[in-house]
DNA sequence: CTACGAACCTGCCTGC
DNA sequence: TGCAGGCAGGTTCGTA
């Protein structure tokens, strides 16, 4: 579901929702509950709940995101949260007694005295963890670049290390050892953007062709997040309004739709597992 | 290395 | 109406 703009929206209107009103006291981890005892991975309920104990440290400072990741940080740990492909998380303001449980409501956690932050995902490919923040580096040291934040000098390295690997394009802009926060979504949009076929190998691609890539990249999921993201199934924002760049797609989930740009039917090919959308005419 | 398929889950849609 | 099959924003594992 979530690519890094979705993710990065979550994390966005969790912050505001949560830091944006004054508070009389630090916004501090009061409470979990759960409906049900795994995810992805088993929920780390005694861990939460020895954070929970502490008299200092259990105070949220900061959300951020990091790839596909939301990092809920506190004085000494961090709480990570994926959201798989269905994964959202909400507010309930209130006695946590009277919230009437959802299908597929997992965890809540509660801030202050009645701020609830319930997590929801149907398919539980999301998945809860906590770790000591001074892990953060070895648990992200797999990943890659972050498209929003990267420099020249960051795209020069990239293309030198992809430029030799014999896999598909796609696959390599989707491989979060390399680019992180690039789903099949926005792949296939960018590809089709940059008029490049998703099959091809970098060795047929031109450097300066790789760059206009990551060009685009940067300005597709910048463009997301200021729609709000993609919602084409279950993905909903905090307040549970849907985002609006579904609407943007130009082959994603259109195949044998009319390419927008030359009319020819969009196609639809399983590259890496995954269904791949483009336009064969436009597409080389 | 890389490629591929399967696995992890539930729900929804299509076609017979 | 029912049931089988295919499909879904992700990641990880085993096997070739």
């Amino acid at each position: 579901m979530p690519e890094l703009p979705e993710v990065e929206i979550v994390c966005r209107h969790l912050s505001e929702k949560l830091f944006s009103q004054k508070h009389n006291e630090p916004l501090k981890l009061t409470q979990i509950k759960t409906w049900r005892k795994n995810l992805r991975y088993e929920i780390p309920k005694r861990e939460i709940q020895r954070l929970i104990r502490l008299t200092e440290g259990n105070e949220l400072l900061e959300i951020k995101r990091r790839a596909k990741f939301i990092q809920f940080e506190f004085k000494n740990t961090v709480l990570i949260s994926h959201l798989g492909m269905t994964g959202r998380w909400s507010f309930y303001r209130g006695d946590i007694k009277n919230y009437d449980v959802q299908k597929h409501d997992h965890l809540a956690l509660c801030f202050l005295s009645n701020v609830w932050l319930i997590y929801n995902d149907p398919r539980r490919f999301g998945f809860v963890e906590l770790i000591n923040k001074q892990d953060l580096p070895d648990y992200f040291e797999n990943y890659g670049f972050e498209p929003l934040s990267m420099r020249h000098h960051d795209e020069v390295s990239l293309w030198e290390m992809i430029s030799h690997l014999n896999s598909p394009i796609k696959s390599i802009i989707m491989n979060q050892k390399y680019l992180v926060g690039v789903g099949n979504i926005y792949a296939c949009e960018a590809l089709f953007k940059e008029k490049i076929d998703p099959f091809k190998l970098p060795k047929k691609i031109k450097k300066e062709t790789f760059f206009k890539l990551l060009s685009q990249i940067k300005k597709i999921l910048s463009d997301a997040i200021l729609a709000g993201g993609s919602s084409i199934k279950n993905y909903r924002h905090v307040d549970l309004s849907e985002g609006n760049f579904q609407k943007m797609h130009l082959v994603y989930g259109r195949e044998n739709q009319p390419c927008r740009i030359c009319k020819n039917q969009v196609r639809r090919k399983i590259l890496a597992g995954r269904s791949t959308f483009y336009c064969s005419a436009c597409q080389d």
